[in-house]
DNA sequence: GTAAAGTATGAAACGCGTTTCATCGCAAGA
DNA sequence: TCTTGCGATGAAACGCGTTTCATACTTTAC
């Protein structure tokens, strides 16, 4: 493996000027720097970038945590971190934990090896606090809404929220809600939101996990077994209502008129459902959570907007 | 930042040993040991990572090449190759690239630069051979099927012969396909599927793009606005049959009765949806793939198996 | 008792590019 | 003519852990 010192030899300058030529320093005479561009090509050299790394004391690289690649909102996410990723020239290490705490923990013991430059927390399982006693080694960012910490995030209290007065205004008293995990802040805002808006709110009616299209078909039969059925279900996803709307229609229910669907996320599936939807810019999520830990040198926060897309599986109530 | 000097001095000891310490490394007394690892907790000393990589000459890294993380079909993939490397203490870097040739080459930069040990190219856009210019700096493992590389497929035009012969059996005989890219491997060889088996094969009858559930729509508002339609599609997404199954019925399309629908993958969508399907092991792509990657050392080719699953959009030719 | 084998340890070289600092030539300003 | 000052360049230090090689002391083995 030929290194820059035998450039240096091969072209007769110091390692100094062939790093400089290598750099696009300026100050290097026309000749030097062909002789060394001449050397580059005579010997078929490479940089050892490993070395680059070293040498000067970076890595441009983040670290990414989340739980699932194969789940359309952490890759939509994974997507807007990618591309943004791409043109800043930077790269990223992906911990795919599926919720273990062992494995965000060596994201963090990358951070702090100084392997990532920072790391883009998209969902996890540790406590908040934990990932903050690392803060001293690099950037994180989280993508869920914690307080005190530099974060992107939709206000899924005010997202639910919409999707709530929705279904109460089109005459819903019975409204179940489905939550992708039962402890995590998203979801726990949401039920805040349901106990807060919803006067009827059971704790029943509340289903977790969904998170899959199974989570989805699993939980149509639920309803579908229930004696007391909500006639109105708000969904944390669209890849899950889609299960349920899928399974119920087997089961001969009628949507919207036997029961209301909302799903979230807006994924480009719930447009060809005709499912109404909350949707969220998640690309957008993954894009601005990549500019703050690379730019940012100050705790921010950003909320990024949701719309209520109000389609085809949705309407007045109509049944008892 | 404190480094392995520093701790050999405080320990009294060669930085050697301290090597020795932070490696396993039998042949270290007891006593020597405990020093060094006092004075790690006291300094609260990290290794840096980046020094280990350069010194050891490897990086325990592999770069993967794919087009999309969004697509249902990458991102299981993805995420086999992601379970596969964190068992293996393997990181792996993503090239996102959009099927765009210059990020591809960043990819192989990467690769000669020693930046990662090893790719797998998933999908790409790039003449194989110009990857093979640098199998000298690492393996290459593709997740299609090229003569003379390492690879782990699905033989996609057997997998499409499997369809077309069921279609072909339930008595269909105007049979159109949708291809995810035009010129693709794999479109290549489901085309030539196409071709070889069904005798009123028509070049307008070939879709394509087809990546997404909106090109799912489109395709079917195309098959709705067409004058000679095909009474069964083969379609080589899951994704996008359930974009084309969704359009079609609100169309008022019945499905299997006015047209037959096979799709591709084996989604779990599929299972929801009901859909008729040709399911394949994504996870395990990604999984052999990296084995290939980083355990094989000689040219390997791995089948893998594909399975038609029946389902309700599949029916005998009813109409003409 | 002596050779062979194993245990323990450190100095120094190594992997390799970047950066600082000193130096020197030469041109512009005083 | 003398002083600044910029352009150009190299030596050496730096970032930091790993590994080889030599050395020296213990144990086994015969």
């Amino acid at each position: 493996m030929t290194n820059i010192r035998d450039l240096a030899r091969v072209a007769g300058v110091s390692v100094s000027t062939v790093s400089r030529v290598l750099n696009d320093h300026p100050y290097v005479a026309d000749d030097k720097r062909q002789a060394v561009q001449q050397a580059i090509l005579e010997l078929g050299y490479i940089r050892n970038q490993t070395a680059v790394h070293l040498a000067r004391g970076r890595t441009k690289t983040i670290g990414v945590v989340l739980p699932y690649v194969d789940h359309p909102y952490y890759s939509a996410i994974l997507q807007g971190i990618a591309r943004r990723a791409f043109d800043a020239e930077y790269r990223f290490l992906m911990w795919q934990t599926n919720y273990e705490e062992e494995r965000e923990r060596l994201a963090l013991q990358a951070l702090s090896q100084r392997e990532v430059e920072g790391l883009i927390v998209v969902s996890h399982a540790l406590a908040p606090e934990e990932f903050l006693k690392f803060e001293d080694y690099g950037r994180i960012v989280f993508c869920e809404n914690h307080p005190n910490v530099s974060t992107v995030y939709v206000d899924h209290y005010a997202g639910f929220r919409s999707g709530l007065e929705e279904l109460i205004r089109l005459g819903h008293e019975k409204i179940g809600i489905c939550l992708s995990r039962e402890h995590s802040v998203n979801s726990i805002a949401r039920k805040k939101a349901y106990f807060d808006l919803v006067p009827d709110a059971r704790q029943e009616w509340i289903d977790t996990p969904a998170l899959t299209v199974e989570d989805g078909a699993r939980i149509a039969s639920r309803w579908l077994a229930s004696n007391e059925r909500p006639t109105a279900l708000l969904i944390a996803s669209d890849y899950v209502a889609s299960g349920v709307y899928m399974t119920l229609r087997k089961a001969g229910i009628r949507v919207p008129e036997d029961i209301s669907l909302i799903g979230f996320d807006g994924h480009p599936l719930s447009a060809v459902m005709e499912l109404t939807t909350i949707s969220i810019p998640c690309e957008e999520i993954g894009g601005e959570a990549f500019r703050l830990v690379t730019e940012s040198d100050k705790t921010e926060r950003i909320i990024l907007p949701f719309e209520l897309v109000s389609r085809k599986t949705t309407s007045v109530r109509t049944n008892v």
